[in-house]
DNA sequence: CGTGTCCATAATGCAAATTTATTGTCCTTT
DNA sequence: AAAGGACAATAAATTTGCATTATGGACACG
């Protein structure tokens, strides 16, 4: 029992004659006696009233039309669904990001819904250092992340440059100056964000670099709670000015430019190499190289140099 | 796209490998290789992420994949439905009968239900003379009739004969007697059912042979409203005996043997000759039979010969 | 660097479906 | 009642397309 039979019992069925049928589906009309004789055959079971001639159904062509009608409709419904996939109707995008990429990611997300509002997005949320693996596993298609992972296994794009600002609280004697050198910071009581993140690396190379001490007096397991501890007047720290804008523009954190260093947290759009990138992935990163052409920077599309590319 | 392509896909899918799909399908590996190729490219779309050769699916795949499930158990579904039909574990039955014929069928009801549970019996009620039509018109199988329809269109079989009872209320001055001439009866006033019925017809042909009139005061739409005007007393009627079943038992009504006349009342279950009896009719019939033969009179199982029978 | 596994491709063979041609039946028409 | 027409079944021929065999290339593993 193929499609191709049902169809033909369908023709028959509908036009109630074998000949209109064959007619139909551009077949002869032995064609469409042969492919009914095969179905009742495989079945057991005569499907028309031979004897009438008037192609009327036995109990058993009604039950079979029933579920003929269903399969050959589900075909038609599984092609379309699949095309569908291409022109962007359906699909799916599962992407990656940790709790503060995800931040850098939002206005993205906003530009891509509005262009393809028919695709789902699913951000998934995942440390850091878990995401190469989520990607190799095809967990997720496409993560966010500082660092960039192996460029053998991973094509990274990079998409946002945020500043890493130094913050001091409002009544902090620093608060106001125009500009402070590294090694004044010395003295200062760093508040720290303890996670092992590529930029809290740079940061201890740098001070170790300027032979400054680095002193880490509190370290806090989120940047919320480095950033509301620094504004309670308690030291200060280094965080990605998107992160603390907000508190920046209400003056409850000052932003002191350092002289000697130009720390960046750099995002990167980051996806296998292998295999095929899903018609929603590759339209999330046309989107976002469309939304970093308007805006300038910070947002670039930087496809970064690998041994191939 | 046909089943036997998706199958393929199918196999493949849940191997994870061209090659060992091929050996569980029985072919060759190439012939899987050009199934799956096919899809493709009328899909337009690839399934599998041929690159890592591992056998995982693009979002495509993931979506055929889907569709092919479905369609493929639908498949199954649709061939074990029409078998069922053959193992009478599916089917439906629809009879015709009147309002009294019904009464007569209701015991062959019975011993088929319990024979074939899974047959969904319906009883259409309609008008005796519209029987033959609603067969023709294929919108009940069988029918039960007091008369033959055209031979050549229909086969009836005989399988209920009922006397039909001339019944006086108890207090009647003939209720009582052993026997009653007919031309006693000419003096009698008849509560008559007033529907165009064979068993009427030859009521007043047998009254008309005997010269002897027949007097019928009231007519009444229904066998119901017949015996409950005879029983309050008011005149006499002729009715099926199982129709007066209860009442005669219960004494209101009196049932009095008549000399000369044999008046029968015979129930056939009908069905056109043109096209195929569906599985559940045949049951049905041979239930039927079983049930004659276990009961004997005045259930019979006679097929009305005809020119062919 | 060779060997094995896996899939793709090409050429060939075979089975199955389609077509052409014909017959049989029923129904209509004269 | 006979002839003609419509429709489906059947038989034989042909074409189509799917499967196989044979082969080659990519990749992994020792």
């Amino acid at each position: 029992m193929d499609l191709q039979q049902l169809e033909t019992f369908l023709a028959v069925v509908e036009e109630r004659s074998f000949s209109r049928a064959a007619q139909r589906l551009l077949r002869t009309q032995p064609a469409v006696s042969q492919a009914i004789r095969k179905l009742e055959e495989e079945l057991g079971e005569p499907l028309f009233e031979r004897a009438l001639r008037d192609g009327s159904l036995t109990a058993a062509g009604e039950v079979l039309r029933a579920y003929a009608d269903r399969l050959v409709g589900l075909r038609a419904e599984a092609a379309s669904a699949v095309r569908e996939l291409k022109t962007l109707e359906r699909g799916q995008l599962n992407l990656a990001a940790n709790e503060y990429t995800t931040l850098y990611l939002l206005p993205l997300l906003d530009r891509f819904r509005r262009i393809s509002p028919h695709i789902s997005l699913a951000v998934q949320r995942s440390l850091a250092s878990r995401i190469p693996d989520n990607l190799q596993a095809r967990r997720s298609e496409l993560g966010v992340l500082s660092f960039r992972p192996d460029p053998d296994q991973f094509r990274s794009i990079l998409v946002y440059s945020d500043a890493v600002a130094f913050v001091v609280h409002a009544g902090h004697p620093l608060a106001g100056r125009r500009r402070v050198h590294l090694r004044e910071l010395g003295a200062q009581n760093f508040v720290a964000h303890n996670v092992a993140s590529p930029i809290r690396r740079q940061i201890i190379a740098t001070f170790a670099q300027q032979k400054t001490p680095l002193n880490i007096g509190v370290e806090l397991p989120s940047l919320e709670a480095v950033k509301r501890f620094v504004a309670m007047g308690n030291g200060v720290a280094f965080l990605p000015e998107l992160a603390a804008e907000k508190e920046i523009e209400s003056g409850e954190l000052v932003k002191v430019p350092i002289a000697e260093v130009k720390l960046e947290r750099q995002l990167r759009l980051v996806h296998r190499r292998a295999g095929t990138l899903s018609h929603s992935a590759v339209a999330f990163l046309q989107a976002v190289r469309a939304f970093s052409v308007e805006r300038g920077k910070p947002y670039l599309y930087t496809v970064e140099a690998d041994s191939s590319d």
